[in-house]
Formats: C-alpha cells, structure tokens, sequence
RNA sequence: GCGGUAGUAGCUCAGAUGGUAGAGCAUCAGCUUCCCAAGCUGAGGGUCGUGGGUUCGAUCCCCAUUUACCGCUCCA
C-alpha cells in the first residue's frame, strides 16, 4: 500500500511538473480541493470529452446534447431533493468526535421530557382506575403541567432559531439543557453548523433573501427540466436520449485525494428516456455499453469492476458503478443508475407542467422512466493519467518516465525535432511541420540533445517523434520514433500522417 | 469539520541551539553537433507558506491562518 500511495505522489508532481495539473491559485497558497488544467491537461481532458461526446451523442441517432446553464431556478432543487436532504445543523462531540444533528439532539432531550409525563399520566391512571380523565390530570397536574411548559419552551425556541437560521442559540439551548453526548457523556460540544452540499450565491438584487441561488450540484437536472423542449424541438420518440457534459459544484465536507474529489468537478451525463417497465433492460444495456467504452481507452479490464448497489437512494431502482483501479484502490469512475419517473415525476408535481411522452401504438401518455449514465471527467483523466505513468529502466541503466496515453486521446501527438540546428535542418523541420500542424497537434523543438527531447516528449506521452537528420535534405525521408518501444523507422516525409491518422482511433 | 505531521530557489534537499541563506538538477544566453537525459562558459532566480507577537534583531521562539499528507468523520 504504502508504494502505492508514493506511486499516486508521483504522478501528482508529475502532472504538475509537465503541465497538466495545478493547484488552483498557487501563487496565492492554492485554494484546498480545486485544480486547475495546465496545456497538457487540457488537451487531455478535452481529448476525452470530445471522445465521450462522439461515442455517445455523434454515433447514436436517438441520443442528442444540450449545454444547460450552471445556474438553474431555485426550485429545481427543492424539485430533486437537494434542498431538504443538506440542510441540516449539525454539531460535533469534540471528546468522542461524533456528530449529531442538532435539533434532533434537541428533540431527543424532549422526548425525555415526554416521557417522564407518560409515567405521571400512567401512575395517575392505576391510581385513579376506571374513573381516571386524563385530559383533565394533564390540565391540572402541577408537575405534567411545569414538564408541560418547558416543552412548549423549547420547542418554541429551537424552532424559532431554525427558522432564523440562528445556530448560536439552538447552540446555547443545547448548552443550557445540559445535554451531553450519549457516547462520551460530556458537554463538550462545537459550534452548531450547516453542511450544506450546494453552493449558493445572490442573483440579482442582494437585499432580498429570494435572490438566493444554487450553483448546480449534478449536472441531471438540466436535461430533466428540458425533457419538454428536447422531445419536442428534436421530434424525439422513446426511447431516446439527452446528454450534456459540464461543471457541477458540491462543497464536500472534505474533499482530497488530487482530481478524485474535488468541489468544482465535471461530470459528463447521459440521461435515457424509456417505457416504464423496459428500464432493467436498457439499465443491463447501458452498463455493458459504458464498460465497452472504458476498455475502448486502452486500458485493460482488470483495471475496472462492476459494484451494484445494496443500498439504493430515493429515486433509483437499481443502480451500479464502475469502478476503476487507481493507485489509492478501486473508486467511483462512474454510475448507471434506473432513476425510474422519480425526476420527471417530482418536476412534474412541482412545475404543474405535465411531462409526458403520447405513445402513438397505445394511445396512451406517460411519464417515462429514466436510465441514467453519469461519469465524472476529472475522475476518467486520473484514470488514464494514472494508468499511462510508468517509470522504466533502460538497458543502458538509465530511467525514463513515460506517459504511455493511446494516441487518440495523448495532447501531442507529433514532435518534430531537427537532429541539430543547423545546416539547414531547423527550416527543413518547419517546412513537414507545416504539413503536419492543420491536422495533429504538433510540437516543434530544437533544443538540447535530441535523447534529452525523446525523453521530454516521452514524459507529456506524445506517441511520435519525427527527426529531420542531413539524410532529410537529400531524399526527404526521416525518422519516426515510437513513444512505446522506443523503435525507429526511416519513411518518405509524405507517408507521416498516415502513420499517425492510423493510430487515432479507439483502442490503439 | 476534528486530531497529528509538514511547508527553505521550478524540483530534491542542506543549514545555524535567534545575527536577514547554500548545493545538485532544472531554467536562460553562448560554445559544442552528438539519434535516446545529466560536455564547456556565463547569467538569472529565495522578503525561508502568509499575517501578527516577543526581541536591539526572527527563516529559527509564541499565536493565528493557509496548503498538503495521514487517521477519524462525511459522501442524497
């Protein structure tokens, strides 16, 4: 384990080293959990959208993209269940570490209250037998009617500190009931806080609570609130499918380990629209469908695993992972869940607009069930990054550390290298280079030794080199360097970019 | 969020029991022209994470803060 985690150490300070991966604001300290892309990265990261985004939208008919804004009305979220699920006080145990949710600590302490009246009302009652009314004991009853007003108290003010969002005082009511930790016994408590999974900002004018919105925390709910627009617009019929690629924010309570967990991330959603009652198949459909296309990325199945859910959220039915193998063990890379009418269904009741699809075969209109894919693309770059770091050491006993990315997705896909500067070799360069660069992304370099070059171009993964040596200027052949093996083979300048047009797609 | 550890040049690190810092590699310029890194010459680069305090004086002591890592917690 422990060469694993230094493994992942690596290739964190190599990412930054070769300009994939920074810290967010360096200059100013970082800012814990957000990354930026350097201009490798985001070659990278766009060379694996762009990938998802023609598997999944170009090569099907019935699956078409939207681009749906970040922010969205406030009511989506209460629509998703966003709003009430993270709104909780919580507060901490600082002796046993345990966290509680602070107003049910409150209502427990009530409920001791509540208790003790019981007892009275039941002693009353076998003392009193068959004659005994007991709303007229618990009207008259000094000590059920003291236990009685204390409760009234406090719930007046624990709610009343609620609904101002007043955590300072359901803090102090805490205190002041003497309430200790069930596990710990003591009263050693933090302050009350609210762990709100959303983000949220003012819109418009700042002096009104309503201005308040979301920065959204998935990227689903866009498509589910353009069902509508999408089906009809596009002329969809079911089933069919919306998908979208984005940036969805969460403030995680704690968020490490690298691009894995991150507050600001990109997920890349793929939302299907079935019958009611087809969705194990399409779910059973999609999942072998998406694991096709994390092995279509070069990467071999031992790395990623299926894990199915026991436990299943609100909204879903069934729903699985693939996980993949990184260097701190197998992790979420993506889900396929069954969402069944859940989302529609909610948006449906809170909109009042109805969301249905008109089978013309049966006549008959429904809310479809939803197959969801959601795979987080921060998450699939690690993936690969992680997968492609390899150190090796060399015959000759010298170490060389090489980004092994397939080419279709690798940021450079072509180095072109004078042997030397000189003798006119540089201008023969730039002249194939030209021919090349409206194509591939190219990177020309004329510095150092050109075993110092092999090795940088091997270190940002670029599959090819091409050096222009003096047997160039003669018969216009060079020799092209596979990243891999390290092998050359001297070809006619013209035969270049078929070579690398040939390694571009999936899977080699 | 809680507890622990750490933060000296781009990277890896050294340093003095408080008197304002150094190496190797990297970078840049020139020489060398060599098909798999580390040849020669020269140059640039650090308010020792940030803010405050103690002190005649702090990178070193104290406090706060921030970032990273480890453990706990959390992850609809």
């Amino acid at each position: 384990m422990a060469t694993n985690e230094d493994l992942f150490r690596k290739i964190i300070s190599h990412a930054k080293e070769y300009g994939y991966v920074f810290p967010s604001s360096e200059i100013y300290d970082g800012l814990s959990a957000v990354y930026d892309y350097g201009p490798f990265g985001s070659e990278l990261k766009k060379n694996i959208r762009d990938y998802w985004w023609r598997s999944m939208v170009q090569l099907h008919e019935n699956i078409v993209g939207i681009d749906a804004a970040i922010f969205m009305h406030p009511m989506v979220w209460k629509a998703s269940g966003h709003v009430d699920a993270f709104n909780d006080p919580m507060i901490d145990n600082k002796d046993s570490k345990k966290r509680y949710r602070a107003d049910v600590l409150v209502e427990d302490h009530l409920q001791k209250i509540e208790d003790k009246i019981t007892k009275e009302v039941e002693k009353a009652r076998q003392r009193f037998g068959a004659s005994f009314d007991e709303k007229m004991f618990r009207e008259t009853n000094p000590r059920v009617k003291e236990h009685q007003g204390k409760v009234e108290d406090i719930k007046k003010r624990l709610y009343g500190s609620l609904d101002k969002n007043d955590f300072a005082a359901v803090k102090a009511l805490i205190e002041e009931l003497g309430i200790v930790c069930p596990i710990s016994g003591t009263r050693n408590w933090t302050e009350v806080r609210q762990f709100n999974l959303m983000f949220s900002t003012q819109m418009g004018s700042v002096n009104e609570d309503s201005g308040e919105i979301y920065l959204r925390p998935e990227t689903a709910q866009g498509i589910f609130v353009n069902f509508l627009n999408v089906m009809k617009s596009a002329r969809m019929k079911i089933p069919f499918g919306i998908a979208q690629t984005g940036k969805a924010f969460r403030n995680e309570i704690v968020a490490r380990q690298f691009l894995f967990r991150m507050r600001e991330f990109e997920q890349m959603e793929m939302q299907y629209f079935v019958k009611p009652g087809e969705e194990m198949k399409w779910y059973e459909f999609w999942k072998e469908e998406r694991m096709k296309w994390h092995l279509s990325l070069g990467i071999p199945k031992e790395k990623y695993r299926f894990h199915t859910h026991e436990k299943l959220a609100h909204y879903a039915n069934a729903a699985a992972d693939i996980e993949f193998d990184f260097p701190i063990g197998f992790k979420e890379l993506e889900g396929i869940h069954s969402r069944t009418d859940f989302d529609l269904g909610s948006h449906q009741k809170y909109s009042g607009k109805k969301l249905q699809y008109f089978d013309q075969e049966t006549n008959e209109s429904y809310v479809p069930y939803v197959v969801e894919t959601s795979i987080g693309l921060d998450r699939t770059f690690l993936a690969v990054l992680s997968h492609a770091y390899r150190e090796e050491k060399l015959d000759d006993g010298s170490e060389r550390v090489v980004l092994g990315i397939q080419p279709m997705l690798a940021p450079i896909k072509v180095a072109v290298l004078p042997l030397v500067k000189k003798d006119g070799l540089p201008e023969k360069a730039r002249l194939i280079m030209d021919r090349l660069v409206p194509e591939f992304r190219c990177f020309y370099e004329e510095k150092d030794t050109i075993g110092r070059r092999y090795r940088r171009m091997d270190a940002i993964g670029t599959p090819f080199a091409v050096t222009i040596d003096h047997q160039t200027l003669q018969d216009d052949t060079v020799t092209i360097r596979h990243r891999d093996t390290m092998l050359q083979d001297r070809i006619p300048s013209k035969e270049i970019a078929g070579i690398v047009r040939d390694k571009l797609a999936p899977g080699k």
